[in-house]
DNA sequence: AGCTGTACTGACAAAGTTGTCAGCACTGAC
DNA sequence: GTCAGTGCTGACAACTTTGTCAGTACAGCT
């Protein structure tokens, strides 16, 4: 039975790995920790990434409570997108993350460089 | 043009999340942490996983110097897993993200509970 | 002789994720 | 009037990951 590792598995790895796992989550939470930015704004900051996929995990991060989406009703419409306070306390951990990640990459270069 | 993640992106939270991320890898790498296992006993240790997927995954983690695969030169064949030392750098990390990972579960099921 | 167990591979299907493209509804600039 | 910009949606194609199934080669048990 092919159980999606979104579907709430049991396992709290599995349960963090879902909130910041998708190709461009980790990309748009570091812009974002510099403080709040608008939908285009972020789009700009990140030239590979679609204007879709931008926006599907925008809806993501907000849906489990790591992003605030705020909008100012004028037209054009304004959206603001910043982290919340839950969504402060993935951000340490994110750096860990970066930080293993740092080495680990300089570990590939030097396999490669040999 | 599609850039899969596992394709080294410069980015150094992609490059942990691509050594780590894989459906059952945090599991094998939790069971892993007791101590070496034969690949039967990971098997029979996990029971929702395939051998197929199992076999895959270890074959990534060995590949990215996480895992250390021994063989036995015996028939049957006799191969036992073990975290490498470089692997044994990877586990805090895990237990930072397992952390947060359970709070934000625990926030889930309140959430779900009301 | 037939069955089980070991560790693993290849072909392929199903499911999941990401990318492409078109379109909405409105505004302001040229 | 046409174009660009705003934030977003839906349909669908392309790609990736995971699962299913069959098969390998040897050995021990009955």
């Amino acid at each position: 039975m092919p159980v999606s590792k979104k579907e709430s598995s049991p396992c709290p790895i599995d349960a963090m790995l879902s909130v910041i796992d998708g190709r461009w989550k980790g990309t748009i939470l570091w812009r974002l920790s510099n403080g709040p930015m608008r939908t285009s704004e972020l789009r700009r900051s990140i030239p590979e990434i679609t204007e879709r996929m931008l926006i599907r995990h925008l809806q993501d991060l907000v849906r489990d409570g790591i992003l605030i989406r705020r909008q100012k009703q004028t037209v054009p419409p304004c959206v603001y997108y910043s982290i919340s306070k839950y969504g402060w306390t993935l951000v340490p951990v994110l750096e860990i993350i970066c930080t293993w990640g740092r080495t680990h990459l300089k570990l590939l270069e030097s396999c490669r460089a040999k």
